[in-house]
RNA sequence: GGCGAGUUACCCAAGUGGCCAAAGGGAUCUGACUGUAAAUCAGACUGCUUCGCAUUCGGGGGUUCGAAUCCCUCACUCGCCA
């Protein structure tokens, strides 16, 4: 359900000629079809496009947000979007750089497309002219025989073009290999735009770049079927500025699912973006204009200890996602326990209702310090947990435990809680029964 | 189908009978410094009933006092030939 009050809130920057430069300035164009036409068609009436989220997972992360955002934007600006999930391209899974996938069941497979349809229809507005439409590619892959698929697919595509796409090569330079099921993505995404350009009369295409080879699988496929000209837009992938993996939170990916990813954390993941890379965000993830993120340009440039840029960043994102009022919870729940020095002067209820965004755990009033790092997931095992009591890593109520043999008695707050934290900002709460 | 090469911890990658829980780099975690930043420096990085024990080097079996290292076999990957 979109919260409404957010996707009114939304527009695109006047201030720019049309929705084509915006984009640019984002940051959002990587590799396209021909720019000038593409600048032409978005600047005229409303088209059709699509975008596809495969369900991989039963939640989609921050890379699949920016495909969203895209859309959004281009919505915005008066066009039509198509929202595919990928049930049939779901239960193939795209060839990833490094090693194939371990195929889904395909009952888990279907219960992650309705996740994920819920997702998608949460960014886009389901209302007026140009309302999205959710589309699912087992609609028509699964009617298919594969007598068909090949006499009236496969013919169109040439083997050595599909070997040259870089999803393909890298996986047959690599000791990994490729699976002919994999090898054949590429054509189950271009017979989706083939399909929806039939049906829907859909005109462009956005996707990562990662996604390019599968993207032009489409519009070659339709130029050769329909002798049509169509288009594609491929969005950088987006990256740190110190090489590290973006979307990733304490190893693990950034969901946009609350029960996978929790509002806190998430807002905290935002917070925590580097200087140097916190404008590009600002202008891929949100939807604040050109004027005022410059305006954030130069702040971080002169008062960065502020982090201005970042907790607008934050507040962002993480209200578009999560909606304005687990966002302030978020917010309220860092004061609280970032604040400095004595928690037991902290007002209880405010305590407690920041102890329920973190990870926690319910445990006796003498549970030992270890097993409950390893409970709440601070800690992978008990090694992990008494190496950084060792190392000097563990704070009870913000006071170093120094013992791996500690445990909460004494510590317990008024109101059966206590705080447990490892470094400087990973914290799990601990409910006493 | 034939021949050759390969499969080491999250990733890359050393190791070719004991000194190997396994070099080095990256990632990650902790500490110092800080702005809940970056960079830098230091430490950690299989598990546990943690000063010791257990389990790892694709799977299974064998040789040996002793194997990641030798042999057999299965699986997978890459290359060349057909």
């Amino acid at each position: 359900m979109p919260d409404p009050a957010v996707l009114a809130q939304q527009a695109n920057d006047p201030t720019f000629p049309g929705i084509w430069e915006e984009l640019v300035w984002r940051g959002h164009v990587h590799v396209s079809t021909d720019a000038e036409e593409l600048r032409h068609l978005l600047a005229g009436g409303p088209i059709t496009y699509y975008c596809g989220f495969d369900p991989t997972a039963p939640s989609l992360h921050l890379g699949n947000l920016v495909q969203l955002l895209v859309m959004r934007r281009l919505q915005l600006a008066g066009h039509r979007p198509l929202g595919l999930v990928g049930g049939s391209t779901g239960l193939i899974g795209d060839p990833r750089p490094t090693a194939e996938r371990t195929l889904n069941t395909k009952d888990t497979v279907e219960e992650w497309v309705g996740y994920l349809q819920a997702q998608v229809s949460r960014f886009l507005s389901a209302e007026g002219d140009n309302a999205v439409t959710l589309v699912n590619n087992l609609d028509w892959t699964a009617p298919l025989s594969a007598i068909d698929f090949l006499r009236d697919i496969g013919k169109y595509y040439r083997v050595g073009t599909m070997l040259k796409k870089d999803a393909v090569s890298a996986r047959l330079n690599s000791d990994a290999g490729i699976s002919y099921t994999e090898f054949s993505y590429q054509i189950l995404q271009g017979m989706d735009y083939l399909e929806l350009y039939r049906a829907h009369g859909c005109v462009l295409q956005t996707g990562g770049s990662d996604q390019w080879g599968n993207l032009t699988s489409g519009t070659d496929l339709i130029r050769r079927a329909e002798g049509v000209s169509v288009h594609a837009i491929g969005t950088p992938l987006v990256t740190n500025s110190d090489g590290t993996k973006f979307g990733k939170s304490e190893g693990n990916a950034v969901w946009l699912d609350p029960a996978l990813t929790s509002p806190y954390a998430f807002y905290q993941f935002w917070l925590n973006t580097d200087d140097a890379d916190v404008i590009s965000r600002l202008k891929v993830f949100t939807f604040l204009p050109r004027v005022e993120i410059e305006r954030l340009e130069s702040l971080v440039a002169s008062e960065p200890f502020k982090r201005e840029a970042q907790r607008t960043l934050a507040w962002d994102v993480t209200s578009l996602v999560h909606g304005v009022e687990a966002t302030d919870a978020a917010i309220h729940a860092a004061q609280a326990l970032f604040g400095q020095g004595d928690l037991s002067s902290l007002d209880q209820a405010t305590l407690e209702a920041a102890l329920r965004e973190l990870p926690n755990t319910t445990a006796s009033s003498s549970a030992a310090v270890v097993h409950l790092l390893v409970d709440t997931g601070l800690s992978a095992s008990l090694s992990e947990a008494r190496r950084a009591i060792a190392q000097g890593g563990v704070y009870l109520n913000n006071h170093k435990v120094d013992s791996d043999e500690a445990t909460i008695a004494g510590a317990v707050l008024p109101g059966g809680f206590a705080v447990l934290r490892r470094g400087k900002k990973t914290l799990a709460g601990v409910f006493v029964a």
